[in-house]
DNA sequence: TGTACATCAGTGAACGCGCGTTCACTGATGTAC
DNA sequence: TGTACATCAGTGAACGCGCGTTCACTGATGTAC
């Protein structure tokens, strides 16, 4: 069954896919290439003609997505009212829905400690890390890399916490803690 | 080879703390049964003595452990000078020392999103997160509650950044900016 | 105090299972005539 | 336009391995006499 180039690429970007909302929900570890191939409407065996190793997936799959969080965050940074681009990425990040829907979460909530203990994903999740404080620092009254850092400090700990609370009162707390924190409202 | 029953509670948190070293370092998936009780100076076998199953072992070894940070935080805020009390319990967080020792790093920064997943082990964590929100709580200025869950928010974020960043200025950076957040400095 | 015994904390071989990975194969499709 | 062929994306059986768990056993220790 030979196939138009671009259909491999598509593939690539299915497997990419199922595998990082798997890997969202369920943790890196818990999920297998069995279960990811399937996800994507595969068997295992085809696996290996797209990556090198699972580890190999892993260490793409999270860094795509980083960086596509990075470049949602430059589109909105880009706004020329900064209010508004604040809102956009503040928002959208401190809402219920984002802390609900873990497989589409950010990288950093679901899978921070997973990639920080492997080493060799540091630097490509530090460069899009940068990107977003970049990002942030344009919204920010000022531009201050200083509150930038702090409201992305605010924006990764109030999600972690509120997935962790099996209060939804005082995960909604949370989440407008941080908001306000950040500046919104 | 019979021992006094205290002999058997120490072998017990021998296990325990043996294991959540091994987790936070590691994660919990990438940690097996043997590797745990080759780290308390046992052999694998014996493991079912003490624990129903691997997952009990987890659950009970995160609640206890995040249960400590608690009791450690509440013995901070009941001295009476309030500043020396933030001081104590934000510096010592968000220092870089924390940030370096994973193996005994707090729960929520090194096992918060595997937790989350487990919803068994949500309400004893949310009951510990509580805990640790009213002492800070005890140790700011107005005693709100409000800049309680902002602060222990900032610290939860600025942890797993830093752990992240492969790059320490960038994560001191990140830690300074939690401590200003937080009051202190 | 000294001896015999029962206890049970800890051992290590064994189990079934699912993992990551390999590979010989299949068959739908793009290409050449 | 129609046919024959080469390609290669995807299949599924098979592999070795380490996992969580079980269990018959061992032997140091506390206890009873």
């Amino acid at each position: 069954m030979r196939m138009k180039p671009e259909r491999k690429a598509e593939t690539r970007e299915r497997i990419l896919g199922a595998a990082l909302a798997l890997f969202r929900v369920h943790g890196v570890d818990a999920v297998g290439v069995d279960a990811i191939m399937h996800h994507a409407g595969l068997t295992h065996g085809g696996f290996y003609a797209y990556f090198a190793s699972k580890e190999a997936l892993v260490a793409e799959a999270a860094a795509a997505a980083l960086a596509r969080s990075a470049d949602k965050w430059e589109e909105f940074a880009s706004d020329p009212d900064a209010r508004a681009a604040l809102a956009q990425i503040v928002g959208s990040y401190l809402d219920p829905a984002h802390v609900a829907m873990a497989d589409r979460g950010c990288v950093l909530t679901t899978m921070g400690p997973d990639v920080a203990r492997r080493s060799d994903m540091r630097p490509a999740i530090t460069a899009s890390i940068r990107r977003m404080i970049q990002s942030l620092a344009r919204c920010i009254p000022g531009q201050s890399r200083q509150r930038a850092l702090a409201v992305l400090t605010s924006m990764v700990g109030a999600v972690v916490l509120a997935r962790l609370a099996d209060d939804p009162t005082l995960a909604d707390e949370i989440l407008a803690s941080a908001r306000q924190s950040a500046g919104l409202r």
